[in-house]
DNA sequence: GCTTCGTAAATCCTATAGGAAACAGGATTC
DNA sequence: GAATCCTGTTTCCTATAGGATTTACGAAGC
């Protein structure tokens, strides 16, 4: 058994216990799909999985309901969200319209200069990462989008703001794995995100907001195009 | 001890395991004021007060960890969350102006005549609660101003929306307790939920989150003017 | 007097065990 | 043949126990 606890010389140790790494796999592998939708989870099953005994599952199991990726029913166990309907996928939209544009145009105010660089940095992986048909391909675009969105929202710099956009980003990012139909709007997408960017850049809140609103709106209408079902 | 698990005929049980009861009582107690802001919550402790053994108490804390209401530090335990300072009331009324008045709007719009009803019955509730000076003589005032924004966020049927009022709606009961200075604005208050209520009961939904912004904005002024501190 | 160290208590964290409920399958009865 | 009952297995739920960590407190040393 690996022993997670060493630490450094002189360096108070990660104070991590086993429920974070617990939850931190669980979310990697709802995020990467390993966890297909309306899958149970199991507890006993995951504590033997990973090697650990079933109270730290409880406990990350317990914190991930809250992020809607798992529903609980009492007495029956865990399991994965189903995946969306296209209601839900309009109800998420219109959450975000509500949200990140207001992220959009605090961050444009309050943004500082190490958090532009990062929000440069995640626009140019976007550029750059690959978008091969299979998930290893473009898991590196998918990540740099949410990057984005994550950004603007930490410069926003508001905690509460935040924590609700954090909400919101893990079902985003279940859905473009699982509601979606692959990356099939690269280019438009990139160029929505350098829109807010240059936005960003040039200082104009009010336009940074207008360019995540025609973003978003333009997400929504190219998903609901493509809608795969209903 | 006492069988939680007796059930009526034909009924089906209350399908409530303990760590909801768990759950139910820290969110009451904290919402009381019961438990103060910076104490610190103990595990061992709270399981000996409740009369269950530490696990259930665990997971209801990881559940609360997420709401804010309580933090957690790894190998130190949990503490309820500290007092607003005046940076974190600013930042919670802007996260309400940007998510109340988008509730409202929509609300007005898919209101239902039952949701209606318990919209006006909530006003009337506010204007014949007591207001007197002790907690338990204005708690009624408190929770029906509560369950009024609660209702339009319910209304306005969207999911991430109402999550995302959710854990504001706490956060702002609890600064109703802790942070405030009891009820001084009462007559106005009532005033303003009147305008957003009559403002849905024209069915002009801008009218509504216009109605909406007023609120929230004056309800922010009011309380800078009155900061007990800072 | 202040710092440092060591011991003890309390607390957190994890593992293990056992009771209770849900589920699946087959046998029995009508 | 269909519904019901029974039984075994799996899983959840809770309690208990013990190791690890933090904290408090007092003594020893500078």
């Amino acid at each position: 058994m690996p022993d997670p606890s060493v630490a450094r010389a002189g360096f108070p140790v990660s104070r991590q216990v086993l429920a974070d790494h617990v939850y931190e796999a669980l979310l990697e592998w709802l995020m990467d799909g390993r966890l297909e939708p309306g899958a149970a989870v199991s507890i006993d099953g995951m504590a033997r999985d990973l090697d650990v005994s079933p109270t730290p599952v409880r406990e990350a199991l317990a914190r991930l309901e809250h992020t809607g990726m798992v529903r609980r029913v009492a007495l029956k166990g865990y399991r994965v969200a189903p995946v969306f309907t296209r209601e839900d996928f309009a109800e998420l939209m219109e959450a975000r319209l509500s949200i990140e544009p207001v992220n959009a145009r605090l961050a444009c105010s309050r943004m500082t200069p190490d958090g532009l660089d990062a929000l440069k940095q995640a626009v140019e992986d976007l550029k750059t990462a690959p978008r091969g048909g299979t998930f290893a391909e473009y898991r590196s675009y998918l990540e740099a989008d949410e990057r984005f969105h994550q950004l603007i929202a930490a410069q926003a710099n508001n905690q509460f703001l935040l924590a609700a956009y954090n909400t919101l980003g893990g079902q985003i990012q279940r859905f473009r794995l699982f509601g979606g139909v692959g990356i099939t709007d690269a280019e438009q997408a990139i160029a929505e995100h350098q829109a807010v960017l240059d936005a960003m850049l040039s200082g104009d809140p009010e336009k940074a907001a207008q360019m995540m609103i025609d973003h978003v709106e333009k997400v929504r209408g190219r998903a609901m195009a493509d809608a795969p079902e209903d």
